[in-house]
DNA sequence: TACCTTTTTTAAAATTTCTTGACATTTTTT
DNA sequence: AAAAAATGTCAAGAAATTTTAAAAAAGGTA
C-alpha cells in the first residue's frame, strides 16, 4: 500500500515473469468490473493458482498488498505493468503482410503491451503501398534505410520459414534486439544479442491434440 | 531400435510434453534434410537444451534410441507423432471468422497436426456463405445442428472476449472436448472436461517486453 | 574372428529449482 | 479490546534438471 519499488529485479525466474502477464489480465478484469482490492485468496479461487503462489510471486519485486487487506487492484496492476516494461512503447516493425502478418496488425493492441508498431513490410510488389493499420506497407528493399531513420527495438514476424534465417541475420545487422517469432523457423543460440519470443502455433495444437488423446 | 511402446504414458510432466513438438519439428527438419541418424549430444547443439534432458525426455517413452548409435531419426520422429495424436485426425471446428479466424484457417495445417478442420462459423451475417479453405462460413445459428450431426472433438475460439463464455458453454453442452482458445477471455476451471489451450498472443508479447526491458 | 576402444544410451542418484504449507505479524472489523 | 482477515517470509515438499555410473553396441585393428 505505500512502497513503490522501481529498481532492477534480478534473478526472478522465468516461470514468475510468465504468470505476470496473466495477472496483470486479470487484474484488468476485475479493474472494468469496479472491484478496488482483492485478496490473494480471492484471486487464487478465481485464477486457479494457489493462493501462497500468487503471494510469493508478487513478493519477488516488493511487497504491493498490505496484511489485514489485500492488494489494491488498480495499483497492482499498475506496478505489473511497469515491471513487464508495458509504459516504455519500444518501436515494433512488422516483417511479412500476408494472411497471417496482417490479421497480427490489425488484431493486436501493440500499445497496450509495451510497443509501438512503426512500419509493415513486405516483399510481394502486389502488396506494396496496400494500407494496413493506417500504414502503408512498405518494400523490404526499403527495410534498411527505414531502420538507420527510425531504430526500431524488436520485430513481428511473420514470414516463411526458409526467409526467417536470412532475414533475422539482416535485422540482427540493424541492431534489432527482439524478435515476436510467427514464423516456423527455431532460432538456436545464433543470435545472442536477440531475444526470440516465439509464438509457435503448430506446438501449441500438437499439445491439444495430446491432451485429447490422452488415455 | 527395436522396441515401438505403444501403451498408454501416464504421469508424464507437462513440461515434457512441451518439449515434444519442438523435437518433432527438428526431427522433421532433420529428415528432409536427408539426416537419418542423430545422438542426443549433436540434438542438443541444434536445439539448445542439455543432451541428457534429450536422452531423459525421450526415455519416458520407451527405449527409441541405441546405445551407440544414437536415435534413428524417421523412427524416432513417427514415433513422437504417435505420442502427440497426430495419426488420430481429430475433427475441429472454427469460431469466427474475422481478420484472425480466417488467417488462423488458412495459415495452419491441420492435417498435419493431427485434426481435421470440419467446418467454419460466424455470427455476422456479412461473412456467412464466404468461402475460406474451400469451405464455406456457416452461419451460427447451425452450430447446433452441425455438431449434432458431425460431432466435432474440438473448436478453435477466435471470438472476443465477451462472447467467449457463453460460446464455451454452447460447445460444453454440444459435447466438445477441447479448447484452441484465441480469445482473450481465462477459462477457469468451469468445465473440467474441457481441454483448453491457450494462444494469448498478448502475454507472449509482454514477455518480450519484459525481457527486452530487462536490466 | 576376437578383442579393445569409443560412442552413446539407460538408469539411478544428486542437485537445483519451483511450489505449497505454516505461522508470526499487521491491519481491519465488530 | 478481541476476533477475523490477510500479507510477507521461511522452510518443507515436490518437481524438474543435471550429473554420475553402468551397460550395450559400433567401429577399428590385429
Amino acid at each position: 500500500m505505500k512502497r513503490v519499488v522501481n529498481v532492477q529485479f534480478k534473478g526472478i525466474s522465468d516461470s514468475v515473469i510468465k504468470r505476470l502477464p496473466r495477472y496483470y489480465r486479470f487484474l484488468g478484469e476485475l479493474k472494468s468490473e469496479g472491484v478496488t482490492r482483492i485478496s490473494s485468496k480471492q484471486l487464487s479461487e478465481k485464477m486457479g493458482f494457489t493462493a501462497s503462489q500468487i503471494r510469493q510471486d508478487l513478493n519477488c519485486f516488493g511487497g504491493f498488498g498490505q496484511q489485514g487487506y489485500g492488494y489494491n487492484v488498480e495499483l497492482l496492476r499498475e506496478e505489473i505493468g511497469k515491471i513487464l516494461g508495458l509504459d516504455r512503447k519500444d518501436s515494433i516493425i512488422l516483417i511479412g503482410a500476408g494472411n497471417l502478418g496482417r490479421a497480427v496488425a490489425q488484431h493486436i493492441s501493440f500499445e497496450a503491451l509495451g510497443f509501438s508498431l512503426i512500419g509493415i513490410f513486405d516483399r510481394k510488389e502486389a502488396l506494396i503501398g496496400q494500407v494496413v493499420r493506417n500504414m502503408p506497407i512498405r518494400s523490404i528493399s526499403n527495410l534498411d534505410e527505414f531502420c538507420r531513420e527510425n531504430k526500431p527495438t524488436a520485430a513481428v514476424l511473420c514470414i516463411p520459414k526458409e526467409q526467417a534465417k536470412a532475414m533475422a541475420d539482416q535485422l540482427a545487422k540493424l541492431g534489432i534486439r527482439g524478435i515476436w517469432n510467427f514464423s516456423h523457423y527455431d532460432f538456436g543460440v545464433e543470435y545472442p544479442q536477440i531475444t526470440v519470443e516465439n509464438m509457435h502455433f503448430g506446438d501449441s495444437l500438437m499439445t491439444l491434440s495430446y491432451k485429447l488423446n490422452e488415455e
